[in-house]
Parts: C-alpha cells; structure tokens; sequence
DNA sequence: ATAGTCCCTAGAGCAAGATCTAAGTCAAGT
DNA sequence: ACTTGACTTAGATCTTGCTCTAGGGACTAT
C-alpha cells in the first residue's frame, strides 16, 4: 500500500503510449486535473493517473471528444453526487461503441463481397472497365 | 437492365448521407473519378455511383485515408491487371477491421468494468476523491 | 563551470477532412 | 422578363487533435 511509485512526464508518455505533448496536452485541457508537481514545477505522476489515462485512451478510441472527455473528468471530480450522470454516460459510450462493432462487422461482409466478386473477375469471368 | 436511373448531385447527397460539397471535394481527390456530365457540365451520378459510394464509405469508416482510397481507386481504373493487387488491399484492410473490432470489444470490457465499479461506489461503498 | 538531459510554458503550426463563400450558369415556372 | 432553386468553379476557412518551437530552469556527471 505504501509502495508508491512515481513518474515523470517521460516515464509515462514511454508506459502509456502517448507523447510528452500529448500528455501536457490533455493536462491542459482539463483531461488530467489532478497530476501534482514538485518543488521545481516538475509534474508528478502515480500508478492511479497511468490507469486513469488508459480509461481516457479508450473513451477516447472510441469516438469521444476531448471536451466531452472533460466533461466526463469534470464529473468525476465532482464526487459521489455525479456518479449516477457518469454510469450514464458510460452506459451510453458502450452502446456506442457496441453500435460500432455491428457496423464494422458488417463492413467485413461487404469487403468480403468485394473480394470474392474481385476474386470470380480475376478467374476469367467479365471486366465492365467500371468501379465495382 | 436499360432502367438506368440517373441522379444530381443534391439527390445522391441525400441518398448517400455525405454532403454535396463532400461528393465534389471526393471527385477532386480522384475518389470519384468516373461521374459523367451532361452538356450544361452538371455531374450525372447512376446506381452504380452510389454503391460505389456506399463501398468507399466502407473503407473511409475502417480507416482508410483520402489518398490511400485514391490508390484504390487508380487501380480499379486499371482494370483487370490489378486486381490481384486490389484483393490484397482489401485482405489487409478486412484485418484491419478485425483488430478494430477486437479493440473494441476490449474496450467494452473495460468500460464494464467501470460501470461495475461504480455502482458499487454508489450502493456507498467508498469514496476516494480520485478519479478511478 | 560546462555539457547533457530532462523538465517547464505559451503559443504557433500542421494535417486531414470536410465545409463554406463568392460569383456565376442554367432551366423551369408564372 | 424575372424569380427560384439547383447546379458550377476555385479557393478560403474551419475543426479536431495533436505536434512542435522558442526560450528558459533544474539537476547530474565530468
């Protein structure tokens, strides 16, 4: 519990994927609020913030935008009187996302339509010198 | 087979649900490059405009950018010599789809999990004041 | 004490993908 | 004849999400 291990802005633009700008970047825009500094400035960063930015990457993979994301983060800070709006919101972020699973699962029919039409074309059968 | 409907550009806007400075901006970036025009110059788009359309969607919504379509699209204008190339376009491309989706899916994990965390927080389990 | 390396800020710049503007053409309807 | 409305062009502008620059501070090793 006491093992508290820390990081610098490298540190974690290195674990999280994400770059040294980026990072400022969000911080910037209210996306990591809580990220504390030392005596010289330097921001201090915890395991908890590298988790939190792993939930952020994936709201944000999936078609969040960085205001809503504050928003979001805006909630949180608010405490426990928001925690129902943001179940809400997650709830909503995972239809979403599930949503986009359907239509990628049906865009893979229709490359694979695609293919096996190329497919039977390059067996010999027609070329109409049309996209198709 | 001669019932060849043919359609401006403000019908297959909203038949395609992309704007009409979006079809225009898509011809000039070679995206569509086989709109016949009648003898005023107006574009005259035919069914298999629009699911040409409706197949470059496809593409651009898994992630294929302006100009990687653009390289699709000169092969197809080729002809039948690049087909076996298309195909390999689009094998790549059906991959790309499924890693999305996997990601995805990952990512409704993790939103769960989330929700799951909350709702345990608000049936008043604890309360940190740190994002989590 | 000098270099190297990491950090800081404010603000400029960039790329992609639209989206809009200005000025004008064209055809149909009254 | 004139309005309406849909179309045309070239090119400017906008939005998002970074990404970088300039100028500087702080710590470490030599």
């Amino acid at each position: 519990m006491s093992l508290n291990i820390q990081y610098t802005i490298g540190q974690v633009a290195e674990k999280s994927n994400l770059s040294i700008h980026t990072l400022r970047y969000y911080e910037k825009e209210g996306i990591l609020p809580f990220i504390k500094r030392n005596e010289s400035g330097i921001r201090i960063y915890e395991d908890e913030h590298i988790e939190w930015l792993k939930f952020i990457c994936c709201l944000r993979d999936t078609g969040m935008s960085i205001s809503q994301l504050k928003e979001f983060v805006e909630l949180t800070v608010q405490g426990d009187a928001t925690i129902e709006e943001r179940i809400q919101m997650l709830e909503l972020q995972k239809k979403t996302v599930q949503d986009q699973v359907n239509t990628l699962m049906s865009y893979i029919g229709m490359i694979d339509f695609k293919i096996d039409r190329y497919s039977k074309e390059k067996a010999g059968i027609k070329s109409t010198g049309q996209p198709e």
